[in-house]
DNA sequence: TCCATATTTCAACGATTATTGAAATAAAGG
DNA sequence: CCTTTATTTCAATAATCGTTGAAATATGGA
């Protein structure tokens, strides 16, 4: 990952709410949430949350799709794995320290059982 | 590390300017850097440096400490250790995905034989 | 078609940001 | 004490940020 990419990652995650609107898409998984959804779980403005969403966006963080009358935003966890190893390899002086952590989706849907 | 914490360390980070002064805090190791040597380094002016140090130091990813005339600035290496925990743990829904990685000062003048 | 739902767009607004220039402070050396 | 060096403080500025309210757009259903 780039310098620019990664402060542009970084800045979309440094902002309190929109900190949560991405932990809330990365517990959601793949399959993502839809926007009023996320509204209605944060308590935030549909048109707030919209300003939030685009910033995710464009710094690579967040996908959307339409489905029906619904917008659903996902997580894109390979830039977030990205930004973690952009902050492991530079936190360490060049020399790497530790090798980057992989940033998977929360749980499979399998359902577990009892 | 709380939320809060978190938001603080990424807003401190996401700045172009200021992401290369850590950085080059990082590479100086434990005993830090004096202002005016980053300020050479990044060619940036010195009220300018002071401005993003404070920022740093606020979000705990820096310290200071005076040496003669020259204010030694070093990188808080815990600081950032706990950001990329935070990161890994949030970007993995709740559920570990990978231990912590660990960020240490750059080179250890360690007893490495060979 | 008309209506309700879901979300976005747009124009404001105050708040915060990064940078600058000028002046102040602190320490060391003559 | 005076001067130089190193850094900070302060005030001003333009730019960007996060939020709001009102209006627009898109979709699905009666």
């Amino acid at each position: 990952m780039e310098k620019i990419d990664a402060v542009a990652a970084l800045a979309a995650l440094a902002q309190d709410n929109r900190l949560d609107v991405f932990r809330l898409l990365v517990q959601a998984g793949p399959d993502g949430m839809a926007a009023g959804a996320v509204a209605e779980a944060l308590d935030l403005a549909p048109n707030t949350l919209t300003f939030h969403f685009d910033r995710l966006r464009m710094a690579g963080l967040a996908t959307v799709r339409r489905e029906g009358r619904s917008m659903i935003y996902a997580a894109r966890f390979e830039t977030m794995n990205a930004l973690v190893g952009f902050l492991t390899e530079n936190c360490c002086g060049g020399t790497s320290c530790t090798p980057a952590p992989a940033c998977k989706p929360a749980r499979k849907r399998s359902r577990v059982p009892a």
